[in-house]
This record gives structure tokens, sequence and C-alpha cells, in this order.
DNA sequence: GATGAACCACTTGTCTGACAAGCAGTCAAG
DNA sequence: CTTGACTGCTTGTCAGACAAGTGGTTCATC
């Protein structure tokens, strides 16, 4: 408290109330998404930070693992001496999806709900990508070959599912979507425990997961917008039944 | 690195790379998530957690403060001397909120596409709602009551609103549904700057709104999902047309 | 001139000790 | 019984110290 000057009107602000790491916090905060600093860009040292904004080097590097728990710093996690950066898209929505799963693990949203905004989510997604009737379907076509290859690794075929999901999502022209999506289906994997390394035929499921992409993209790329929604929905919901823990 | 022995075993999981603060932060999470600490109860202070853990108090510290981030834990944020709990559901739900919103920011989405996604949830929300026994539309009911009062203010308005919505969308049952929408609605609004502040005819803005509402609500109530949908859609768009910055 | 090793500055991670401010319980004085 | 001071305990912050790792510079060697 050696820093707030006991502010002795009565009228205190409760913002004048929060510790000084926070406030630190909240102002990094501010210059990173105001594009103050860059994505990927260093951030100064925590010294130059000490020195910069007048506090102590254990204030400073509080506020940036709040920013770091946030994940709009990334670089503590591994090795050492390298500068904190302001994190990628993935590092963020990668903290957004533990956040969600925290919200999930204490019981306050259980997985179908979130099962199911995935649904609602993806099947509006390729019902307007449907009517968009536009070129950006390479990538998740280039996706479904890449499945449908038959020695295909199980990791593999995680990441290029991931990529078709993810490119069909904003295949309607709306960022939203696949960045929503992607938390949410981080946030269920990571609660499931990854469902397909536990399958008993991993090889058949894949085949049958493929072959659901291909309808899906299918009737997006013919335009044909309710069937799609139609696919998707049975597409997520199957793969999810049953294998709640 | 003094507290880790060297590790003069060559097998060294990338886990051991880490700093020893995020690996405390992981150890009381799992205390938390597993139930071991009940929700709301407190933590042990910080020296007691120094001794238990044998590390440091800064990171100890360090370890509450990325908890706290993450919404796991609250009580740094408030006064003083007050020991750190088991964060309760808000809190939770706020760091979430958050962290998707940060996603969102960085994102660089467009607002449109904000609005569109909200459209799209609060949509399949009350048709869903609209489908289900109903019962749990008596917070909304209240929530219009207030906002069609004579003389409301802006302030009082826009919570009645808040409120309003977020007990529409959870009225289909679906827990992640509301809280994805208010971490869309504050980020749209936080884009925005508060549009209803600078409308030049608030009442008559407000008593527009609040006929709209009463409209979903009825439709809703008289499970007329479609038509729900329909008017939701219009009211969220026309709300955010013309008000972009 | 190119290459590799030794060296040094700088950065992060961690510990320790110190002090201010605030809160809660205790306990004696009225 | 009430009240006021006192005494711990807790968090917030700072300063200093050291270990370990990374990167760039310099210099000797081929």
């Amino acid at each position: 408290m050696v820093a707030r000057k006991s502010t002795s009107a009565f009228a205190l602000k409760p913002e004048e109330r929060a510790p000084l790491s926070l406030l630190v916090s909240r102002q990094l905060r501010q210059a990173i998404v105001s594009g103050k600093v860059r994505i990927g860009a260093e951030l100064p040292s925590e010294k130059e930070l000490t020195q910069e904004l007048g506090v102590g080097r254990s204030t400073v590097r509080e506020a940036l693992r709040i920013l770091q728990a946030q994940g709009l710093v990334s670089g503590g996690d591994t090795v050492s001496t390298r500068r904190p950066r302001v994190s990628t898209e993935e590092v963020l929505s990668g903290a957004a999806a533990v956040a969600m799963e925290n919200v999930i693990r204490l019981g306050q949203v259980p997985l179908d709900d979130l099962v199911e905004l995935r649904v609602v989510i993806e099947g509006a997604a390729v019902e307007m990508a449907a009517a968009a009737a536009e070129g950006a379907l390479d990538e998740a076509r280039a996706a479904v070959e890449t499945m449908s290859a038959p020695g295909i690794e199980i990791e593999e075929f995680r990441a290029a599912d991931l990529l078709f999901h993810r490119s069909l999502a904003g295949a309607a022209g709306n960022a939203a979507f696949p960045l929503v999506m992607g938390v949410l289906r981080s946030a269920i994997g990571s609660h499931l425990g990854e469902a397909l390394q536990r399958e008993p035929h991993p090889k058949k499921a894949m085949a049958k997961l493929a072959k659901e992409h291909d309808g899906i993209l299918k009737a997006v790329a013919g335009g044909r917008g309710k069937r799609a929604r139609d696919l998707v929905t049975e597409h997520i919901r199957s793969f999810y039944r049953g294998r709640r823990s």
C-alpha cells in the first residue's frame, strides 16, 4: 500500500481499491487489445516495464502472469530467458477454452449444452455457407481428402478434422463463427479426453466420420443448406453421443 | 531453478520444464475442480501454502494470480487481508467471458459478424424455449414489466434489458446460451460504446424496444417458435443497424 | 576468410527479508 | 456491558540476491 496515497477523501471509487498488479495488467491489456502492440510482437522486459511503470518487479511479474493466464501474453510456459510476447490467436482461444472448461468442470454448464451450442452455431454456419455459394470451400475439400487417405494416423486425422470444421464454419464469411466454434470444440475435447484415442475400432470410426464430412461438403457445395444443417447436426451429435464420461 | 533438483535423470517430460508457479497453479486447480476444495471455501493462506508446498511466497502468489485470472479463485480484487476463496459461479463465468472477449477483440472480428452470431444463438434459444415446456419465463416477464414502466431511467432500462435477454436465452434450458450471449453482448457493447446513451430520443427508442420485447415474449409463451425467432432476429438487427461507429 | 569456442551481458525464475495497511479477536478500563 | 487500544495475522508491494539459460561478441585456430 505504499503506492496508494491513503485517499483521505471519502468518495473513493471502488476501482481505486484494486491491487496495483491488477491495474498494471489492465493497462497492458488495453495496450494489447487496442493494437498498440502488434500481435506476436515482443513486450519490453520485466526490468524495462518496472522502470517504465514505476512499480516493483514482483508487481510486474504478477501482472504478466494474469495476462498469461488470460492468454493475451505467451512465452512463460516455454523455455527461459525468452521475453514475453503478445499471443497468437491460437494461444488466446486456448485460454478461452480453458476458462470454458473450468465452467464445465465446476458444474455450471453441462457438457451437453456445449455440444448443443456447437450444433446451433455450426448448423447455422453451413446453412449460410450453402446460400452464399462462394469458393471458400477449397480448404475444407483438401481436409476431406486428407482424412480419406487410407493409412492416416489418428493425430493427423484430428488435425484435418479441426481444419475441416474450422474452414467450414468460416465459409459463411463470418469471422466469429470459427472462433467461437474452436473454443467450444477445444473445451469439449479437453473435457472428454480425446474420444478418438479410446475408440475400439479407430479405423472404422474415422472412415465413418470421413464419409459424413464428404456428405456435408457436397450438400454445402450444392447449395442445399437445410440438408447440410441436418447432416452437421447429426454428425456432431452422434460423435459425442455415448462418449460422455 | 533452485528448487528443481537439476533432474539428473534424462527422461524429463516437457511438463517438467514449466515454471514452478505454473505447476503449483495446476495442482491447486486440480484440487479445486476435483471438488477437494468446495466452492466458496477459503483456501489456506499464502504462508501456509508456502510451507505446505515447499516453495517461496512469490511463487505461491503468482500461482494464485493465475488461478484468479482464470476465475477459479477470487478475493484478491477486493479489499485486503481477506483470504482467497474458491470462486462462485459468477466470477467463473465472468472470467470465461473475458477470455472470449479477448479472442474476439484480438481476432479483429467485425461488428456485424458478432451481431449475426448473436442473432443465430438467441434465435435458436427462443425457438427451443418456445418448443420446450416453459415456466422459466417469469424473470423475462418481470423484466418486460420493468421496461414498460413510464418514467424509467436509461441505466435501469439497460439492466432490465440484459436480464430479459439473458433469461430468455436461458429459458431453453441450455446454460451455454446465456453465457455466450452475454459475452457477445458485452463485446458488441464495448465496440459500440453504449448506443442508447447517444440516442436522440431515448424515450421513444425504449418504448419501441419494450414493445418488441413484449411481442417476443408472447410468441415464446404461445409456443410459436418460428415467429419468436423472426422477431428476435429483427429486434437485434434493427437495434444495431445504423449504430455502427 | 571461415569456423568454432570462450566469454559476457541480459533475461527470466525463484527465494528471502522487509515493511505498510487492514482486519479480527482479546482484554482491560470505564 | 460497552468501548477502546493492542496484538497478531494476512495481503500487497518493494528491494536485493542468485541460478540457469540464451544470444551476441570476440578471438584463436584452421
